[in-house]
DNA sequence: TAATAAGTTGCACTCACTGCAAGTTTGTCT
DNA sequence: AGACAAACTTGCAGTGAGTGCAACTTATTA
C-alpha cells in the first residue's frame, strides 16, 4: 500500500520504532536534567519509557547516546548550507552562519537542544561522547567544505577551518562558563575575527631540528 | 634521614609506590599493544604487575589512565617552555617549538610514547580519554600563555592559540593517516603557517540576526 | 618498641553492556 | 483468511568496570 507521495508509507512497524526511540530519548533527557546525568541508570530510563533494558540497548549503544540524542538532521542541514552557500561567501563566513543558527536556537527557545548543551557541560562522560561524535561530523563537514573550495579532500585548509569553528565555539563557551556576561554570539564573533585575520602575525616558522633550546 | 641534596630522601615507601605504578603502566601498555587496547582486562594488567585488582584502582581511576600513562612531567615541561620563552618569540612560535619536541621524540626513538600514540589512533575509547585529559592541559597552557602575553587569564587569543595548536597536530595526523607521505613535521608546519596568517582573509563578520538566509 | 600513618587486599555490591534463545508482532504472499 | 518469514522485544546468564568498607600488612616516627 502506497501513499500518493513518492515515499513509501511508514507502516505501523516503523512508526512504533520511532515512538519508542523518541520515548527513550525524552525519558533519558528528562531524567538526566532532573537527577544529574551521572545519576541516571539505564534501568530507570527504560522503565520510564516502558520497555525492557535489553530493548534500550537495541536502540542505543551507550547510555550517553540516548541523552545526547543526536539528530542526524542537524548535520545534514549544516552540510546543505555548506554546499548551497552563495558564490561570493568565504568559507569561514559560511561556518559562522551555521554556528549562528545553532546559537540562535540555543538562546531563544528552551528547546531540548539547549537543555542538552547545559548537560554536556556538566558531565565529563557526556562531553567526551559529544566530542567523539562531533569528530565524525567534522570530517564530513571538512570534506564538503573542501569540495566547495575546490580543494582536494585531504587538504589541510578546509579541515583547519572546520576545526577552528568548533574551537571558536568551545572557547566562547568557556568564557561564558568563566563568568563573562557578553552574549555568546559576540564572543563567537570575536573568536572568528581573530581566527580569520591570523592568530599570530609575528609567527615565522622556527628551525625545528637543531638542539632543542 | 636526609640526603645532602635539598630534596627529602624518597624512602622505601615512595620508591615502592613508583615501582608498582611503573609496573602497572608497563604491563598495561605491553598488553594493550599485544592484544589490542580493547581486549585487555584490568585483571590481566594487575596480574601481570602482581598486585590485586583493587590496588590497580587505587592508582588509576580508569583502565585507560594506565595505558595512556600520562606523565605529569610532560605538561610541566611544556609549561616551563612557555614561561621561559625568550622575549622576542611570538606565542605561536613557542607552541610550534613545543610540538616539535614531542614530534621529535615520537619519530626518532621507539619510546613507549610512540607506541601509545599508535594505540590511541586504534581505540575510540582511548582517543576519548586522551582528548579529555588534553582539555585540562589546554586550560593550563592557555593560562600560562596568557600570562606571558600580558593578557588577562580568560582572554580568547591565548586560548585560541593553544586550541589551534592541538588542531594543527590533529589535522596533520589525520593527513598522515589518510596516506600522505610527507613527514609529520612538514604537515604541522603547513598548518601552523595557515593558522598564523589567517585561515580566511576574505572573512568578514556576517549579519547574524535577520531571517537566516 | 609502641603508636600511627600509609598502602594492600578481599569481599560484596551496582551498573553498563553483550550474546543467545525464546516469544510476540507486523508485513507479505497465496 | 491463513500461513510463513522477517523484524522487534524480552528475559536470562554472564563478563567486566568501578566503588565503599573493613581487615590486614608494612613503613615511618617518636
Amino acid at each position: 500500500m502506497q501513499i500518493e507521495d513518492g515515499a513509501v508509507a511508514p507502516g505501523r512497524r516503523e512508526r512504533k520504532k520511532r515512538e519508542t526511540r523518541d520515548a527513550l530519548m525524552a525519558a533519558a533527557l528528562r531524567l538526566a536534567v532532573e537527577k544529574g546525568p551521572d545519576n541516571v541508570t539505564v534501568e530507570e530510563i527504560s522503565e520510564a519509557a516502558d520497555v525492557s533494558v535489553r530493548t534500550f540497548f537495541n536502540y542505543f549503544s551507550h547510555k550517553e547516546h540516548a541523552i545526547l540524542g543526536r539528530d542526524p538532521d542537524d548535520l545534514a542541514l549544516a552540510l546543505r548550507r555548506v554546499r548551497e552557500a552563495p558564490d561570493g561567501e568565504s568559507p569561514l563566513t559560511t561556518m559562522r552562519l551555521i554556528v549562528a543558527h545553532v546559537i540562535d536556537e540555543l538562546e531563544h527557545h528552551e528547546t531540548p537542544i539547549s537543555q542538552r548543551i547545559g548537560l554536556i557541560m556538566q558531565s565529563p562522560t557526556l562531553l567526551t561522547q559529544f566530542v567523539v561524535l562531533g569528530a565524525e561530523d567534522e570530517r564530513e563537514l571538512a570534506a564538503a567544505l573542501a569540495e566547495r573550495m575546490g580543494e582536494p579532500t585531504g587538504s589541510p585548509r578546509p579541515a583547519l577551518i572546520v576545526g577552528a569553528t568548533t574551537m571558536a565555539v568551545k572557547v566562547a563557551m568557556e568564557q561564558r562558563k568563566a563568568g563573562s556576561d557578553r552574549p555568546l554570539g559576540a564572543l563567537v564573533d570575536e573568536a572568528f575575527s581573530l581566527i580569520a585575520d591570523g592568530l599570530d602575525p609575528a609567527y615565522h616558522q622556527p628551525d625545528t631540528h637543531p638542539s632543542p633550546r
